[in-house]
DNA sequence: CCTACTTCCTCCAGCGACTAGAGGAGCAAG
DNA sequence: CTTGCTCCTCTAGTCGCTGGAGGAAGTAGG
């Protein structure tokens, strides 16, 4: 099978070289071959694992958690509860956020509809951010 | 007036004393007078910057923008256009965060509820993940 | 074969906003 | 005077990369 050089893997995968090398050292990716001039030496194995890899990244998992599925997905034979378990607590933690964003939101959007125009001495902004009491949830 | 110890600050303020220290390190608090014995001393004027700081943290705002608004705070006959575009800029963040949110859970959760609880070998969240067409959305 | 250009190598530093720990000094109460 | 707390500085770690320096190797054209 015709070797893959970094630069080519990191164009079919759209990750960037210096990120695979990343990748490598975390150990989310086997050391690869080298050649003889000590260049790193890629196969088909590899596109798949690294297009894997970036898939999960965009989906927002963290690596540890990449790293656990990566190694459930070479062991089809295995019961997929753990998968699913780190897909489930990934949503939470999606849902957390959510909700966390939706709040701020919420707070930052009514400062600057009460801000007039005028001065920093009566801006609302200012004065919202100076004083928590004036906040609409006791806690952020 | 009555100096502040470092630790009734954070005590007072709910920051830790390390991050006070950062804080200052960073410019967003004053170099503070120290006691004789090489100790931080603090007045009420500290007290509520600290406050304010906080507060912005916890809605969000990054510190560069903290920074620019405690300026404008010091200033009060200066228009308030300034704070209202740092605040408009926060709430543009804040809802492209939520959008992109969103559309992971959806990705995530359509994940979550095709795994069957079988094996890894048929396990939809492996799948889904191996391969970007199974996507709902071409770009996360 | 020589040159120019590109790709690749390693190592190191930086981002943002802290957090944690080492190792030591100051201070207040019993 | 001793115990125990608070405080000091300095350094390094977190997460997931990203960028640059300085150099070696590969490739294409003349």
């Amino acid at each position: 099978m015709r070797p893959i050089a970094i630069g080519e893997l990191s164009r079919r995968t759209a990750v960037k070289v210096t990120t695979i090398r990343f990748y490598e050292e975390r150990g989310l990716l086997p050391t690869p071959e080298r050649t003889e001039g000590n260049r790193r030496s890629y196969g088909e194995a590899d596109v798949r694992r690294l297009r894997f890899i970036r898939h999960a990244r965009e989906l927002g998992f963290e690596i540890e958690d990449i790293q656990a599925l990566l190694d459930l997905a070479g062991q089809p034979d295995r019961p997929c509860g753990e998968a699913d378990a780190i897909a489930r607590k990934h949503l939470a933690d999606i849902d957390d956020r959510i909700a966390r964003l939706t709040g701020l939101r919420q707070e930052v959007q009514a400062m600057v509809e009460q801000c007039s125009g005028g001065h920093v001495r009566e801006c609302r902004i200012i004065e919202v951010l100076a004083d928590h009491g004036e906040c609409l949830h006791e806690r952020h």
